[in-house]
DNA sequence: GTCTATAGGAAGATAGAC
DNA sequence: GTCTATCTTCCTATAGAC
């Protein structure tokens, strides 16, 4: 490849490194498979990043960036609270379908992440990330309808934050797409009812 | 080691493949360090099993059927259909809070599965089975009390499963007991309510 | 059945010519 | 900055003596 600056290298390396997990696993994402996706040579590697792992947390926070962004906007638009709520979910369940393998991605990173001393602080702070969105939307949702919620913020946002990781999870092992999304709107429906 | 069954030492293996995954994570749970662990020769693996892909059948059939027989028994006795979902929650977590590296296995092992083609229908398997535990729980809840379920039983099993699975790792990942536990108690309420 | 020794390959990381 | 060649280590699996 001719001449690049290493940080264009940089962000070549983390999609293909992003392409490559999606489509094999986070397992076998090798530095030889990633270089090879971006048709750079081995020796490209260690000059962009001091090791796999220092790749791996920009891997992290770029689909974290990319994950919030897509929430944030679902969420987006008026109706009543629950109208907002199911709408969100909708559009989130419709990336499920359409990428699974990309969520597949999301949970074994998570878990890749934890087991590694020199990435489980980033791992922790996804999670802090997600459940600071999910919290931020419920305020929203709350304040733009002038209701209040019957449980604590901290609690609802796990809540829904485990259903959708739950359910996704469900999905993504067994494959019943139809329960799947009933289940996931009958727990929209729940947290829509917990607002007065 | 003196002379010892090959059968035996199956069982061996498989024990001590699990206790190595508890401990270091499945990425780490190589063939050599399941064979120190359970202070064998290297060489007895493979006169024990074929392959990896064999053992980890049996360690993901092993865990399954602990995991059913705890979940079966923590549904036990009587009560409302509220008091007993409670309380089969609530050993449940206290599983999980003392036991958190367990669960991580059970998580990374059905990524592990479904990522390798040998695996695969095991991991499949795997959560039909435990969706068939659950719906045979909520079956058995039912009758006991006399009551019916105002939601399809498939899309209830899925629920309950999901807020399970899904509160379970957000707690592995973050941390905060209480507030999970809470969402948890919340859900089971919830699904308490949808019995008439 | 049981062991030691080793094959055969793939991983992350580096050296050093250009 | 860029590449090829290579170091070192660790993996699964097997061969073959006892």
């Amino acid at each position: 490849m001719a001449r690049v600056s290493a940080d264009v290298r940089r962000d070549l390396l983390v999609e293909a490194a992003i392409r490559v997990m999606v489509r094999d696993g986070v397992a076998r994402t090798t530095t030889r498979a990633i270089v090879a996706e971006a048709d750079m040579a081995l020796g490209a590697f260690h000059y962009c990043f001091r090791s796999k792992a220092e790749l791996l947390e920009s891997v992290i926070e770029e689909i974290q960036a990319h994950t919030v962004d897509l929430a944030l906007a679902a969420f987006e638009e008026g109706g009543t609270l629950e109208d907002r709520l199911l709408r969100g979910i909708r559009i989130y369940w419709q990336h499920v379908l359409e990428n699974p393998d990309e969520h597949r991605v999301t949970y074994e990173l998570g878990q890749f992440a934890l087991r590694n001393p020199e990435l489980a602080d980033v791992a922790r702070k996804q999670y802090e990330l997600y459940i600071a969105s999910i919290t931020q939307i419920m305020e929203t949702l709350s304040a733009a309808t002038g209701l209040g919620w019957t449980e604590p913020l901290p609690v609802l946002a796990r809540y829904l934050i485990s259903v959708i990781d739950g359910l996704t999870l469900i999905y993504l092992n067994e494959g019943d797409a139809e329960s799947t999304l009933a289940a996931l709107e009958l727990a929209a429906r729940h947290v829509a009812g917990l607002a007065a």
